[in-house]
DNA sequence: TTGTGACTTAGAGTCCGTT
DNA sequence: CAACGGACTCTAAGTCACA
Protein backbone atom coordinates (compact mmCIF):
# COMPACT_ATOMS: atom_id res chain seq x y z
CA UNK A 1 0.00 0.00 0.00
CA UNK A 2 1.61 3.43 -1.13
CA UNK A 3 1.62 5.79 1.24
CA UNK A 4 0.25 8.12 -1.12
CA UNK A 5 -2.99 5.80 -1.36
CA UNK A 6 -3.40 6.02 2.61
CA UNK A 7 -3.24 9.68 2.09
CA UNK A 8 -5.83 9.86 -0.23
CA UNK A 9 -8.03 7.81 1.67
CA UNK A 10 -7.25 9.22 4.78
CA UNK A 11 -8.63 12.99 2.98
CA UNK A 12 -11.51 11.81 1.46
CA UNK A 13 -12.71 10.04 4.77
CA UNK A 14 -12.04 13.40 6.83
CA UNK A 15 -13.05 15.24 3.84
CA UNK A 16 -16.77 14.07 3.95
CA UNK A 17 -16.90 13.14 7.77
CA UNK A 18 -16.75 16.63 7.93
CA UNK A 19 -19.26 17.71 4.97
CA UNK A 20 -17.07 19.33 3.12
CA UNK A 21 -16.72 19.30 -0.66
CA UNK A 22 -13.22 19.31 -2.41
CA UNK A 23 -14.12 23.17 -3.53
CA UNK A 24 -14.62 24.22 0.36
CA UNK A 25 -11.65 22.08 1.73
CA UNK A 26 -9.61 23.35 -1.17
CA UNK A 27 -10.56 27.28 -0.35
CA UNK A 28 -9.93 26.92 3.26
CA UNK A 29 -6.76 25.36 2.88
CA UNK A 30 -5.72 27.32 0.18
CA UNK A 31 -5.07 25.12 -2.03
CA UNK A 32 -6.55 24.48 -5.68
CA UNK A 33 -9.94 22.58 -6.17
CA UNK A 34 -8.38 20.28 -8.37
CA UNK A 35 -5.03 19.62 -6.40
CA UNK A 36 -7.50 18.14 -4.30
CA UNK A 37 -8.95 16.16 -6.35
CA UNK A 38 -5.63 15.17 -7.82
CA UNK A 39 -4.66 13.87 -4.20
CA UNK A 40 -7.71 12.11 -3.63
CA UNK A 41 -6.61 10.02 -6.49
CA UNK A 42 -3.37 9.39 -5.72
CA UNK A 43 -2.02 11.43 -8.56
CA UNK A 44 0.91 13.28 -6.40
CA UNK A 45 3.11 12.51 -3.68
CA UNK A 46 2.20 15.60 -1.53
CA UNK A 47 4.77 17.21 0.01
CA UNK A 48 4.71 17.30 4.30
CA UNK A 49 3.66 21.17 4.12
CA UNK A 50 0.62 20.49 2.37
CA UNK A 51 -0.15 17.85 4.45
CA UNK A 52 0.04 20.00 6.99
CA UNK A 53 -1.98 22.80 5.95
CA UNK A 54 -4.72 20.08 5.48
CA UNK A 55 -4.51 18.31 8.45
CA UNK A 56 -5.23 21.61 9.74
CA UNK A 57 -8.58 22.44 7.88
CA UNK A 58 -9.45 18.90 9.21
CA UNK A 59 -8.93 19.43 12.66
CA UNK A 60 -6.33 16.52 13.06
CA UNK A 61 -2.85 16.19 13.49
CA UNK A 62 -0.54 16.00 10.16
CA UNK A 63 0.61 12.40 11.11
CA UNK A 64 -3.08 11.09 11.59
CA UNK A 65 -3.56 11.77 7.88
CA UNK A 66 -0.58 9.29 7.28
CA UNK A 67 -2.40 6.28 9.50
CA UNK A 68 -2.57 3.65 7.29
CA UNK A 69 -5.65 2.32 9.89
CA UNK A 70 -8.67 3.44 8.47
CA UNK A 71 -10.45 1.91 11.52
CA UNK A 72 -8.93 4.49 13.38
CA UNK A 73 -9.06 7.39 11.26
CA UNK A 74 -13.01 6.75 10.54
CA UNK A 75 -13.16 7.37 14.60
CA UNK A 76 -11.52 10.38 14.34
CA UNK A 77 -13.99 11.52 11.64
CA UNK A 78 -16.93 10.99 14.07
CA UNK A 79 -15.40 12.50 16.42
CA UNK A 80 -15.04 15.66 14.35
CA UNK A 81 -18.29 15.81 12.95
CA UNK A 82 -19.82 15.83 16.72
CA UNK A 83 -16.84 17.87 18.26
CA UNK A 84 -18.51 20.91 16.31
CA UNK A 85 -16.42 24.06 16.08
CA UNK A 86 -17.64 25.68 19.56
CA UNK A 87 -15.76 28.72 20.48
CA UNK B 1 6.71 25.02 14.54
CA UNK B 2 7.10 24.22 10.87
CA UNK B 3 6.31 20.59 10.06
CA UNK B 4 9.82 19.83 8.31
CA UNK B 5 11.32 21.15 11.35
CA UNK B 6 9.39 18.35 13.63
CA UNK B 7 10.70 15.83 10.34
CA UNK B 8 14.62 17.36 10.72
CA UNK B 9 14.53 17.01 14.56
CA UNK B 10 12.88 13.08 14.30
CA UNK B 11 14.76 12.11 11.55
CA UNK B 12 17.96 13.36 13.52
CA UNK B 13 17.33 11.60 16.74
CA UNK B 14 16.06 8.40 15.27
CA UNK B 15 19.21 8.37 12.63
CA UNK B 16 21.48 8.61 15.71
CA UNK B 17 19.71 6.11 17.92
CA UNK B 18 20.57 3.57 15.45
CA UNK B 19 23.64 4.56 15.15
CA UNK B 20 23.39 5.24 11.17
CA UNK B 21 25.66 8.19 9.66
CA UNK B 22 23.85 10.54 7.12
CA UNK B 23 25.18 8.45 4.12
CA UNK B 24 24.41 5.24 5.60
CA UNK B 25 20.58 6.23 6.02
CA UNK B 26 20.87 7.98 2.79
CA UNK B 27 22.28 4.95 1.00
CA UNK B 28 19.70 2.26 2.86
CA UNK B 29 16.74 4.72 1.72
CA UNK B 30 17.78 4.87 -1.83
CA UNK B 31 18.02 9.36 -1.36
CA UNK B 32 21.08 11.20 -1.58
CA UNK B 33 23.60 12.11 0.80
CA UNK B 34 23.64 15.83 0.62
CA UNK B 35 19.84 15.57 0.86
CA UNK B 36 19.47 14.17 4.21
CA UNK B 37 21.98 16.72 5.23
CA UNK B 38 19.36 19.19 3.98
CA UNK B 39 16.30 17.50 5.51
CA UNK B 40 18.01 17.82 9.10
CA UNK B 41 18.72 21.27 8.56
CA UNK B 42 14.95 22.03 7.53
CA UNK B 43 15.94 23.34 4.05
CA UNK B 44 13.35 21.46 2.29
CA UNK B 45 9.57 20.46 2.05
CA UNK B 46 10.32 16.38 1.81
CA UNK B 47 7.53 14.63 -0.26
CA UNK B 48 5.35 11.91 2.00
CA UNK B 49 7.15 9.45 -0.18
CA UNK B 50 10.67 9.87 0.96
CA UNK B 51 9.39 10.48 4.82
CA UNK B 52 7.88 6.68 4.25
CA UNK B 53 11.20 5.48 2.68
CA UNK B 54 13.12 7.08 5.83
CA UNK B 55 10.47 5.73 8.04
CA UNK B 56 11.05 2.45 6.94
CA UNK B 57 15.06 2.19 7.37
CA UNK B 58 14.34 3.35 10.77
CA UNK B 59 12.09 0.80 11.54
CA UNK B 60 9.00 3.43 12.68
CA UNK B 61 6.15 4.06 10.74
CA UNK B 62 5.72 7.35 8.43
CA UNK B 63 3.17 8.98 10.70
CA UNK B 64 6.12 8.69 13.49
CA UNK B 65 8.38 10.81 11.99
CA UNK B 66 6.32 13.85 11.48
CA UNK B 67 4.95 13.74 15.36
CA UNK B 68 6.16 16.78 16.96
CA UNK B 69 6.23 14.79 20.81
CA UNK B 70 10.04 14.51 20.86
CA UNK B 71 9.64 12.95 23.79
CA UNK B 72 7.65 10.21 22.31
CA UNK B 73 10.03 9.84 19.48
CA UNK B 74 13.28 9.88 21.62
CA UNK B 75 11.38 6.92 23.76
CA UNK B 76 11.03 5.15 20.20
CA UNK B 77 14.27 5.63 19.38
CA UNK B 78 15.61 3.91 22.32
CA UNK B 79 13.47 0.68 21.72
CA UNK B 80 14.77 0.36 18.40
CA UNK B 81 18.85 0.64 19.77
CA UNK B 82 17.57 -2.44 22.02
CA UNK B 83 15.43 -4.19 19.51
CA UNK B 84 18.52 -4.97 17.45
CA UNK B 85 17.70 -6.13 13.60
CA UNK B 86 17.81 -9.91 14.40
CA UNK B 87 16.39 -11.97 11.47
C1' DT C 1 -19.67 18.48 -7.49
C1' DT C 2 -15.84 16.03 -9.32
C1' DG C 3 -12.51 14.16 -12.92
C1' DT C 4 -9.20 15.02 -16.40
C1' DG C 5 -5.85 16.95 -19.73
C1' DA C 6 -2.72 20.54 -20.86
C1' DC C 7 0.12 23.75 -19.26
C1' DT C 8 3.76 26.69 -16.46
C1' DT C 9 6.96 27.32 -12.59
C1' DA C 10 8.81 26.68 -8.19
C1' DG C 11 11.08 23.64 -5.63
C1' DA C 12 12.16 18.66 -4.58
C1' DG C 13 15.82 15.67 -5.21
C1' DT C 14 20.57 14.30 -7.56
C1' DC C 15 25.43 14.69 -8.37
C1' DC C 16 29.63 16.96 -8.47
C1' DG C 17 32.69 19.06 -5.38
C1' DT C 18 35.15 21.75 -1.08
C1' DT C 19 35.61 23.00 3.68
C1' DC D 1 31.26 12.52 9.36
C1' DA D 2 28.62 16.65 8.47
C1' DA D 3 27.75 21.37 6.37
C1' DC D 4 27.49 23.68 2.36
C1' DG D 5 27.64 25.36 -2.68
C1' DG D 6 26.63 25.16 -7.69
C1' DA D 7 24.43 23.09 -11.52
C1' DC D 8 21.46 20.11 -13.00
C1' DT D 9 16.83 17.17 -13.73
C1' DC D 10 12.21 15.98 -12.71
C1' DT D 11 8.01 16.29 -10.41
C1' DA D 12 4.94 18.58 -7.12
C1' DA D 13 2.45 22.82 -6.95
C1' DG D 14 -0.73 25.62 -8.79
C1' DT D 15 -4.09 27.41 -12.67
C1' DC D 16 -7.51 26.92 -16.44
C1' DA D 17 -10.90 24.94 -19.63
C1' DC D 18 -14.06 21.47 -20.31
C1' DA D 19 -16.53 16.98 -19.89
Amino acid sequence: MEIREVLARNLRILRQAKGLSQEELAHSAGIDRTYISSLERSIYNASIDVVDRLATVLDVKAMQLLDPDTDAVMRLGREQTIKTPSK
